[in-house]
DNA sequence: TTGCGTGCAAAGGTTTTGCATGGCA
DNA sequence: TGCCATGCAAAACCTTTGCACGCAA
């Protein structure tokens, strides 16, 4: 996770900016795109996917990929600092990404470590799921 | 999730034989193409994605994403073991990936259901981490 | 001035689609 | 015979890369 050593432009600042905006929800390039050319900002496609890729290496945005859907997801990670102690779900339908604090599930990364020899990353680790509020649109 | 009605074909057969026999791991189409082609039969590349599909649409087969990964990965799933949860375990070091059949996991889903209304889907859903050879190897 | 950032277009790879032909039931 | 399946190629997509120019520091 490097740290965040580039120039400051126009577009860099546009395409966080707009992250910041929907981090209750993910997003992908063709959006990204299609929000900045609304706004009169025109971007190359190129750009977006570098600086995606800067943000997602600086741990700034995370990135998704769905099993259905042809294309890569992301999303800003809110207090990413902080997201070390707890488990993350995120509903695959509205992308909504939950925060989960619970004790019951605080044992499990122990029991795979010293049953299966296997050490969970937390912070990279999410569930995929569907969330209630979706699972009772339907 | 339909049944399978449709016809026996030859491609289809040797494409589901490949994958019955690779159900401990995942695989890819190049691989099945090229595997197919080794053998003697050449099945077009469409031919394979079109019944990928319809494996998938009738559950007999997983169709996975990964992030590092360009391309979608396939598994053949079957229905005894399938009773058990399946979690993945996938190294960031040595990108290795490991399918963790346990009983004592087998009630985190259902406790994230019962007491947080999420429905998790063991299909998406990856543990990132350290394996235990690439953790005694510093 | 230096070197990273940008835009454009082209390339690379994966997956889908159109259409004529082939083959199961 | 009636349809679905197949093969081939083209198309549709997503993403990356090369190169010249622009711009931040």
């Amino acid at each position: 996770m490097k740290k965040d050593s580039g120039y400051n432009t126009r577009q860099k600042e546009i395409i966080l900016d707009y992250l910041v905006k929907n981090k209750d929800k993910h997003t992908n390039v063709q959006e990204i795109s299609a929000y900045l050319l609304s706004g009169g900002s025109s971007v190359g496609t190129a750009t977006i996917y570098r600086q995606l890729d800067k943000l997602v290496e600086s741990g700034v945005v995370r990135k998704y990929n769905f099993d259905g859907k042809t294309g890569a997801c992301y999303q800003y990670i809110d207090e990413h600092e902080h997201c070390k102690e707890h488990f993350h779900l995120k509903c695959t339908v509205c992308g909504k990404l939950i925060h989960l604090e619970c004790d019951h599930l605080s044992g499990v990364n122990e029991h795979i470590k010293n049953h299966h020899g296997f050490t969970v990353d937390p912070s990279q680790t999410v569930f995929y799921g569907i969330c209630a509020e979706c699972a009772g649109n339907k």
